[in-house]
Formats: C-alpha cells, structure tokens, sequence
DNA sequence: TATCACTTCCAAAACGTTTTGGATCCAATT
DNA sequence: AATTGGATCCAAAACGTTTTGGAAGTGATA
C-alpha cells in the first residue's frame, strides 16, 4: 500500500507538499502538483481514512443503530426503504453508514456513547427503538449529533423526523366516517411505541370531529405483527360485534384483520372495512388491496440523513414532519346504513 | 475523551503499562493494573478504535457491499434475513459491518479495491451483483478477504456462500412430477444472476430423471419480480396451453404468476399448480400459500461471516452450501389425468 | 559477592495523515 | 541597497494507540 510518503520520495518534494496538493491547496504550484497526481494515479494510491480520521477526529461515517429490526423471524417491513433513502442522501457528502444492531438486553451492557465513541462516528440515526428501551434516555442527554426516527426526542444535538402521525390517523378515521362509518373499531400497536400514541389521539380527534363518542371498547392493542392483527380483531369482534370499519395502527397489523375477518366470514369490504397505516409493499399485493395512510419511507431516511448532517455541521436540530398520503384501494366501502333496513334499494343504489 | 495518557498520568505509570494493563499482558502486576482499571472507569475511558486501527493495521470492520438491494422502488425480499444472519455471527467477536451499495454505474467510478482499501475493512461480504457488473471481475484477483453469495467466486481469498440451487430446482420439479404433472413450465430469472443458470439446469435434471423430454417452449424469462412472474405466466400460457404446473426460479415471481393465473380465469392449484423457490414471508401470506423451495437466508448470512471471519484469519477459502427445504403447501396439487377422461371417478378419489 | 532469573516497568518508534509556523527565493517597490 | 510581498515549499508536531527492546529491582543461586 502506497503512502504520501512513498508519493513525497518519488516525486522529491514533502510529505506537506503532497498532502497539500492532493487536497487542492493553493500554496503548491500547478507543475508539482500535476507531477504529484500522476505519481499518485501511478501507484495506484488510496488515501488511508484510518489515519486521516486520527488526525481530524472526523470519520465521515455515521452509525446507524437498529432494534428490533432484524431478528430471526421478525423483520422490518420497510427498514430498507428508510435505508435506502438514507443512503441516497448520504452519498454525495462522502459518508458511509457503519451497521449497528442492539436489543434490549445489549443496550444494558454498553452504552450508547461507549458504541457511538468507540466507533467514532460523526453521528447516528436510531430506528426502532422502544420507549422503554434504556438508550432513550441516554439519548436525552447525549451530545453525540443525533436524529430519531419516530421518537419526538429534541435537545441541543438530537433531532428527529415523523410522519404527522396525529393527522395520518385522523385523516384515515375521518375518511371511514365520510364512507358512513359511524361504528369504527381501532386496532392500535403496542405502548412501546411513540406513534402508537398520537395515532389513538388522531383516531380521538376523528371521532370527535365528527361528534362520535369515544368508547374504550372499541380500542384494542395489538404490537404491529401481522399475527396480532389477527388476534386484536377477534377480540374486537367479539366485545362490539356491531362495528362497521376498523382502522389499524400497521399495515401488517390490517392483513392479520383481513385474514382473521375471512376466517369468522366477513367479507372485506362488504361487511366491514378495515384501513391499515404505513402503506408497505403486501398493500397492494394483498386481496382485497388495502386502503391505507402511506408514510413516505424513503422520504424519511433522506431527510433523516439530510438533519442530522446538519447536525454534525454545527446546525440546530429540529423536527422534521414528512407528510403522509391517504391512499384508497379495496378494503373500504361505503357503509349503506338504509339498505341494511330496506333491501330493495340495493340494486338502486350499486 | 481521556485516552491513555490521561489514564497514565493519573496512575503515575507510563502509557506502555496503561496499554498493556488493559490489554491484559502478563507483565503488570496485580495492584497497578487493578489501579488502572479504575481510574478508567471512572474516566469512563473508552478506547480510541481509530488509533489502534491504525498502528495495528486491522479495523475489526467488514464491508457489506450490496448492490440492486436497496433503491427506491425495488427492494430485496430476503436481504434483511441474511443481515441478520451476518450480524449474528459477527457479534461476539467485535466486528462491525460498514454498508457500501453500488449500482452498476458506480462500479465503473471507483474500483472494489479502492472502495474497500479506503475504508480499511478486514474482509467484505458481497450481496446482489449481477454476472455482469464489473466488480466480477476485480474480485476474481483480489487479495481482500470477500465472500460472495450466491455467486460461485473461488479463489485464494473469496469463497462464497449458497444453497444448492441445482439440487433445489431439481427437488421442486420432481416434486411435482410425483404429483403426476409431466407438462411443467420453468419460468427462470434472468441470465444475470447465477442461480438462474443452475436452476435451469436442475429443472432439465429432473424432467430427463423422470424421463420427460426438455423443450425450450416450456421455459420462460423473467427478472425475479413480482410483475414480470405474471407477465411471464401468460406468455408461457399462450405459448403452451397445455401446461398443468410452473415451477417459478423464485416466489416473487410465484405470486406474479398466482396473479396473472386468476385474471385468466385459472384456478390454483385446481387447474394449474404453481411452486416458487426461495419462501419469503409472502409466501404464507398469499392465498393460496405457495408450495416452495425454501433457503435458508439467516443461515446463509451466518454461514458467510463465519467463513469470512475464517479468511481474514488466514483460513481457506470454500464453498459453503446451505440445505435448502421443500416446503409443501396450497398452491400445487395432484394432478388427475384419468379424471380428466372419466369424470365419474372424480368421487371416488376425492 | 557476583550472577542469574524473574517480575515489573518504560522510552521511543511506528502507523499515515493534516496542520502550524515558518523558510527560501524572486521580483517589485521604496 | 534595502525592504516588501507573494509564491512555493518544508520540518516537525500532533492524533491515540501498540509494540519493541530493554532497564531496574528483587530474591535466589553459585
């Protein structure tokens, strides 16, 4: 491996001097410095970031620290599409990502500014931690640049980026009334989480809106697996079987519904609609299409990516919303009440 | 940040013995190193991974690099299992992965050498190039540790991990063989991925073990997705009408054909029976669940670190086949050709 | 008493960069 | 002739480790 050293020898100039003219200083002259870059290019040169971080204390790397993200036999349904858009907006700065995972019990064994230290990265995006996870609070604290996905944490070096998701589930509750839903179950995720939490305000605000009384009966937890979906709904079914609509925290959480409405007989959206939330990729694959609130992912890593560069340059941090989309496919349907009543009017009306 | 030198100087020893009384050599004793470790964790002294990096030559880093994996709009059904299985068998001995990705053009700009050399990874792990992208060819000649998956690299520094492809297709079409099909499509993937190569051939394996003779007719390209397994199907039902079976060279492409079988009017697995390689989470979620060959993907990523980790160690490189699975389940069926004939026995065998 | 072996420690070099604070040279200006 | 200013260059320090090749001290042995 080539050094500037062995570039300074051959071309009988400095170790400065190549330093410099490799980094576009001005104070070399146009001849050394062409000399010096062909040398370069010759030896096929690679300059060596370790001893350059060393010396900077700039790594141009960030962490990424993922939980509950990838563990045999869960996984993530759109990780990637947050990855993805990180990356993107991470790859012209020069910055790459170093991986890290932790669970509940390895954040119990090191901390959160031991791993980012240790690694000397420049900066972190955190995704899927729980509320109830200890770096949470470590975070709160830390003067490591931070942003947080889905986690309203905002401090002098930490900042985050969410969907609106107060609006999003408002928008999708409100959605179903306007279909005449008027008896709309919700099947929310697990207290682990921060959206679980304004998506049951955003279903609250809904029913309010609209002059529907909010009832604890119509609100079960699930924890955003398609297999409690399934599980939430039965329950629901059985505690208030007259609900005409549910709206569900996850998309995964929805198919479960779907699946599990099937199994008891209902027809979806015949006899009750069900909306999800995040639109993932089985959205559509799924039968019936499910209508849903579409995060924008691959907008969320960017601007993730995009804040906390900002971050690292010394900006303030912030809260930065990305906006959702209603997105109506086949799982919901207008809730005909006067046909229930009187069937003769069916044919009119379809 | 204390580093070393603080701890020396607080213990009133050299930064030789801190170093060495950390790392636990032998030549320091009981009482000063007891001394050291204390004044280190009460610095909360964590050590610098970029100095050492740099004297030691070795980052404790893998490169991940990836390709066609994670960009907008396309994202790899199985990836985030073989991370998992990656970072499984990287945890316990202090690796850390760093994440290239790379397209086709972004081969051409800097070289797989260059990109690893730079960041100073001990080894990489190589995910979704195609037989066509120029890194095939470097890594053919390069001295970096490298395991590839899926693509059979074998030399004096890369191994590569993947299942028995040939095994896997020839399982998958005698399979359905012994399900009494012998008019069996083959929708393939396309001729830039090697597992496509090998399917192809464990296909022809089994139609000349059962004594069927191959036609080019019956097989059919697609790229490995969903929409183009369904646009596959219909050429291949429009070309050979008579075809009771597909085998797909991946599930994806399972579903597009499911899909594309329904909107003509055909019945899975009653009038045609549909079997798909790989077994993603989609595959028990679509109804009918699709009969399969299942890989092993956790495993996989397992498997690649640890013979990664063997490489860098100085061990030889190998090919590591992973068992894959027949899993059986709704989409393929018996197929009843004495019925067909003699409708009056349709009872008695039902 | 001199030698030896063992334990415990350390000074200095090395890793490959960047950066600081000049030094040298030449031409132009006083 | 002396000074200034600009262009071009460089020696050395610094970053935080590990490692090499002893040195110093102690107790036992010859």
């Amino acid at each position: 491996m080539p050094t500037i050293k062995d570039i300074a020898r051959l071309a009988g100039v400095s170790i400065t001097t190549v330093s410099r003219a490799l980094n576009g200083y001005p104070d070399v002259s146009e001849a050394t410095r062409q000399k010096i870059k062909k040398i370069a290019e010759e030896l096929n040169y690679t300059p060596n970031s370790i001893a350059r971080g060393l010396v900077m204390k700039k790594t141009n790397t960030v962490g990424l620290v993922v939980s509950e993200i990838i563990k045999p036999g869960v996984y993530h349904p759109f990780f990637l599409e947050i990855l993805a858009g990180i990356k993107a907006a991470l790859r012209r700065s020069g910055y790459d990502i170093i991986l890290f995972t932790v669970d509940h019990e390895s954040q119990g064994k090191v901390s959160y500014e031991r791993l980012c230290k240790e690694r000397k990265v420049d900066g972190t995006i955190v995704q899927g931690l729980k509320l109830s996870d200890p770096y949470i609070e470590q975070i709160k604290s830390t003067d490591i640049p931070t942003v947080m996905i889905d986690i309203p944490i905002l401090t002098e070096k930490v900042g985050y980026v969410s969907s609106d998701n107060v609006k999003g589930a408002f928008d999708a509750v409100n959605y179903l009334v306007q279909l005449g839903h008027r008896e709309i179950g919700f099947i929310n995720g697990h207290k682990d989480a921060a959206v679980s939490f304004e998506r049951l305000e955003g279903y609250r605000k809904a029913l309010e809106h609209n002059g529907i009384r909010y009832d604890d009966r119509y609100v079960v937890y699930g924890d955003y697996t398609q297999q409690s979906g399934a599980e939430a709904f039965k329950k629901l079914i059985l505690e208030v079987p007259g609900i005409t609509a549910v709206f569900c925290a996850s998309d995964l959480m929805a198919v479960g519904a779907l699946k599990a409405a099937y199994e008891i007989g209902k027809k979806v959206p015949e006899d009750i609609s069900i909306m999800g939330f995040d639109d993932i990729e089985l959205s559509t694959i799924i039968t019936p299409n499910l209508t849903t609130i579409r995060q924008e992912k691959y907008k969320m890593g960017y601007k993730a990516a995009e804040l906390l560069l900002s971050i690292i340059k010394g900006g303030k941090p912030r809260h930065e919303v990305i906006p959702h989309k209603l997105v109506i496919r086949q799982s919901t349907r207008h809730y005909l009440q006067v046909m229930r009543e009187d069937d003769c009017c069916t044919k009119a009306v379809e």
